[in-house]
DNA sequence: TTTTGTGAACTAGTTCACAGCT
DNA sequence: AGCTGTGAACTAGTTCACAAAA
């Protein structure tokens, strides 16, 4: 089970990244049940995924395969943890106390994948030292300040107003954090070395309205 | 302004739909902006986008340019609209009251970009007769059977716990919905005919979190 | 002249198919 | 025999570059 090294300096691409991710919780439920070796093929048929890409995907990172046999489950979800960066937990502050941030501090699918959330920040004092249902505080703008400088924000969830995003955006990366996944409308400008995900609700919603005008549908999976 | 007839039964890709969503709110900016003419070009620069790519996009559809001169923002506004089927009302269901159904409900982009809320569904007893902050009303799963099968849900947004997806995705299709905005984790299944959209925040966060790990960063807008 | 609309060229992503291990 | 890892073939998506129109 010996590792090529790794080419390090290599582009890996949004999609291959989301992948190694849904691998993952397929790992997970395959362990769930007790299984402890599994296949490309096997995967590919369980979660309807392709079985050269399964392969060529977790090629990318080392040779996790044993040939004649496939994986050894926890063996291989062990790996892809530690390629998502899952193995040590990441701290994810989540800025806008509205209805979505306070959703997304409570969401449980974080917990459960190790994501700690390490507060809810808003600037509304009427909002600031709340609580979540769950429990999140709600601190203050300053306070995310103090804690990114810190460094102790892995990642910023952006659930502001539109016209407030790019500002809370520059306020992220002037805190020194690198990854930021935003909810909010409207593009956002972020330099180069940090890393952003956009999640547009509308722009989902709009698509679907777009198939069924279109009268097209269907599609794969994901 | 002839528009050549459209390529009707030709597929669109889930990514140009994407755009075009995206290209009807820089309009709508522009517009509240005052601004009566742009081009491919203008748009591309202001929005970070490739100037041939919004040409094509649009293109597809029909010849909405002045050549020479660029695009009446309005008259294009008004044909992505269509294009996007929201010249009429577009009715959506959120399954799941738990807290991302309540945002969901509440969220007002999705009020500004005139989709109908028809109310929150779910199981719980408890939740059943109450409303969301913003007054959405929340019933039983047999009353969103009712208006589905009654033609009255155009899209489903799902927000239930992974375990009781398939089966909520199943009775949605059963009802005639033919388009389903899915917010819980884990792979679902749809027959041909039905287009479903996966909006997974567990691999939103883990593809960041995968980018952090790797000492990788930047990437474009979107 | 300016800018569209579009074929051609290019780039990225996926799938095939098989050599090479176990 | 069975399955991985991977080059080659293919498919989809993007960008270039220019003829045609205003």
């Amino acid at each position: 089970m010996r590792n090529k090294p790794r080419p390090v300096g290599e582009q890996v691409s949004d999609l291959t990244a989301g992948r190694l991710s849904v691998y993952l919780r397929c790992l997970t439920s395959l362990e769930a049940a007790g299984v402890k070796t599994t296949s490309s093929k096997a995967l590919a048929a369980a979660f309807h995924l392709n079985a050269a890409q399964i392969r060529k995907d977790l090629a990318y990172f080392g040779e996790f395969g044993v040939r004649g046999v496939g994986y050894y489950v926890s063996e291989l979800k062990a790996h892809l943890r530690a390629i998502l960066g899952l193995d040590r937990p990441v701290r994810v502050g989540i800025l806008g106390a509205g209805n979505l941030g306070l959703a997304l501090a409570d969401y449980q699918g974080f917990q459960e994948e190790g994501f700690v959330i390490v507060g809810l920040f808003d600037t509304a004092p009427a909002k600031i030292g709340g609580k979540s249902r769950n429990g999140v505080r709600i601190s203050d703008l300053a306070e995310f300040k103090r804690l990114a400088a810190a460094g102790e924000v892995d990642i910023a969830a952006v659930a502001v107003p539109g016209d407030a995003a790019q500002s809370v955006v520059d306020l992220i990366v002037a805190g020194g954090v690198r990854a930021i996944l935003n909810f909010s409308r409207g593009a956002v400008r972020v330099p180069a070395g940090v890393k952003l995900k956009n999640v547009d609700l509308t722009v989902s919603l709009e698509s679907l309205s777009f198939f069924l005008a279109r009268g097209e549908a269907s599609g794969p999976i994901r």
